[in-house]
DNA sequence: ACATGAATATTGGAT
DNA sequence: ATCCAATTTTCATGT
């Protein structure tokens, strides 16, 4: 797992180290290091000096991390090639992308720290509560939505969108249900009023319309009013289940 | 920069190890090992046994990255409470979040790895070809737009949204602008299209809609075209700038 | 390759 | 605290 490190390395070592192990597809490596980082691709950043962990996974994407926050400072997506080299006595490294074009340029000032890992694909994974699952769960049982609704169509393609889940009342209406995992928001309502009109002008039959999600936005709320759809609450998650919290066995910071 | 670390630690060394320098706010701590994560909160997810970069930043965030791509497996904005233990013989460390109530649990079955960084905050980041920026460009030069056009708001408010910008065509009539600093999709005419519906009717005056976007989609063409809307190719950065390849610098791959 | 839409989106700004 | 909109969104999926 932990294979390889270089402490304090000069510019040619890090260079060599980055060399052999960028080659081996197999290998996250990372740099600890002083360094400066050019952006130009989609958008253009210049970072100018500061401590960064810079890491490149094994499928080529890059990421530089600073001190905070979940996202990099910098990065890019699985890039084409990775390129080290000397530059004007200082360490180098090019990551260039083609589709979009694009490049991640980092100087390294000062080195920390270099090393190689091999990180063995996890053998599972499991993640519950996405948007899909609850289409699914709905669908099976539409009466969470309203009693005697029928569904007749998942994904329903328009040409103003697709339809997250489509049926018939127990009042004989056409029934379009908007669907969010999180909290439902102006942009929500927009988008279900949209589906609304179109399967009105479509089928000339009355149509009502379902904002479907755990909790929606007061100004979301009210929009929905004015355009006379309904909320409706459903969960993504159907438990809280309260099985993690096991207070007593870590100590307290 | 570079400050402390212990190779395959035990389970007492590596809590011993987390916990001194959790404490520290300005640490950043990595553990790499092999380990099983679960995460319960907005969604939740079981990862299975594998080989992880664990990352803590010093704002309490945390990311599980596994052997590729830019997104972690597991992570979790800003922690509230991040703690350590030993659980049935293994090291355990337990992430905590407040609104939205969250967690993420992580057992270490094997460490490699462990240590801390201190990052100190770069000096200085800039950031070319944001929409923000383009918005500053075209209200100054709104000639880019069309001739004659005069800028009367950016961002101007409205019950269906913020118009980007908006102004007076020489042609006397009030002009919508959406803008996209990346290639336009239909759900950009859809906003648009909102907009202008909804200021004609506001004003009663005839209202014109142009969506402004370096490129734009084959599908979002068509929409346009159906709402009598127009498109307007602008970019957000101004140069390709062909100042950074520089290629015979580096050693091939 | 292109287009679409979800995401534990994250993050910053405005109210 | 809430809400909204941008993002180098990334990523999976379908065509």
């Amino acid at each position: 797992m932990f294979h390889d490190q270089v402490i304090e390395p000069d510019p040619d070592a890090l260079v060599a180290f980055l060399d052999e192990h960028l080659r081996d597809g197999r290998m996250v490596v990372q740099v600890v290091a002083e360094c400066e980082v050019v952006y130009h691709g989609r958008a253009a950043s210049v970072a100018d000096a500061g401590d960064y962990v810079v890491m490149v996974k094994s499928d080529g994407s890059l990421q530089v991390h600073g001190y905070k926050g979940v996202k990099p400072v910098n990065w890019q997506p699985q890039t084409d090639d990775v390129w080290v080299g000397i530059e004007d006595g200082q360490a180098v490294l090019l990551a260039e992308r083609r589709s979009p074009e694009e490049m991640v340029r980092i100087v390294f000032l000062e080195t920390a720290l270099a090393q190689a890992l091999h990180l063995r694909e996890g053998s599972g994974f499991v993640l519950m509560g996405s948007e899909a699952e609850m289409q699914r769960a709905l669908a099976s049982a539409p009466e969470l939505i309203e009693p005697g609704l029928a569904v007749l169509d998942r994904e329903l393609p328009t040409d103003v969108g697709g339809i997250d889940l489509f049926g018939r009342g127990a009042d004989g209406s056409l029934v379009v249900v908007e669907l969010k995992r999180a909290k439902a928001t102006q942009e929500a309502v927009h988008q279900l009023g949209r589906y609304v009109t179109r399967v009105r002008e479509l089928t000339g039959e009355p149509v009502r319309g379902v904002l479907a999600a755990p909790t929606i936005s007061k100004p979301a709320l009210a929009a929905l009013a004015r355009h006379q759809l309904v909320f409706c609450e459903v969960t993504a998650l159907p438990e809280p289940e309260a099985a993690f919290a096991q207070p007593g066995l870590f100590d307290g910071a």
